[in-house]
DNA sequence: GTGTGGATTATCT
DNA sequence: GATAATCCACACC
């Protein structure tokens, strides 16, 4: 059994479409609560199972759709392994991990992980959810479960010092590829020609996804 | 099981 | 002043 190593700065350095199917299978991890707090610090951590690729300028919904920097979105524009988290609809917060190098505003939200770690926990934070399968079955769900808010906006997944990374679990590629499936991305329907494209990616029957294939969803392998 | 609408506020125009 | 990369409760089947 290969030890489980955070990713390093190289696996971020990819396109956003790319990174979003590599990042399928590895492991979310949150120290809770965290490295400097006296107590001993407990792991909240999950599987992504589900991943949308934003590609940046050109694309009308992403947040930097037409390179409109602004202070909100200035962490998509940091380089590849840093954090971009945002509050939307006045009480939710989604985490993105940003892609590709300094400067190229591009990311993947971080849609669904299938909770392994720290499950009680995460039952504290999110007294709402009925099933386990409620915990982290959503961009803004599995930041309310893991304690993530826009503290961690702009932080550095590959920070030695800092609470949030993601891990190599080593899985098999080609069973997490043959089990990928993609579809349009969520809530964007505002965003034209870019509402369809097919850029959310989950596996195949995975009951932790937000929601599983709609008819528009096809087998990605 | 499916569908609809309300909550609630930072951010940008 | 309008909108949002969402979630949840409740109605109705």
């Amino acid at each position: 059994m290969l030890k489980a190593m955070p990713l390093d700065r190289s696996f971020y350095r990819q396109d956003s479409v790319s990174l979003a199917k590599a990042l399928l299978g590895q492991r979310l991890v949150r120290l809770y609560p965290g490295r400097s707090a006296g107590t001993k610090a407990v792991r909240l951590a999950g599987d992504i199972v589900e991943t949308e690729a934003y590609l940046g300028v050109p694309d009308l919904a992403a947040h930097t759709a037409g390179g409109r920097r602004t202070a909100r979105n200035e962490a998509m524009y940091s380089d590849g392994g840093h954090i971009y988290v945002y509050f939307t609809y006045g009480m939710h917060h989604c985490m993105n991990v940003v892609a590709s190098v300094v400067d190229e505003p591009v990311a993947v939200l971080i849609r669904a992980i299938e909770p392994v770690e720290g499950l009680e926990v995460m039952r504290q934070h999110r007294p709402k959810a009925r099933k386990d399968t409620d915990l982290c079955s959503g961009p803004a769900k599995l930041c309310q479960a893991l304690a993530i808010d826009r503290a961690y906006n702009h932080c550095d997944l590959l920070d030695a010092t800092g609470d949030l990374f993601i891990e190599d679990t080593h899985a098999d590629r080609k069973m997490i590829t043959s089990r990928t499936m993609t579809g349009p991305r969520i809530g964007v329907a505002y965003a034209k020609e870019w509402a369809n494209k097919p850029l959310r990616f989950f596996l195949k029957d995975n009951p932790y996804v937000s929601r599983q294939s709609e008819s528009k969803s096809k087998n990605d392998a």
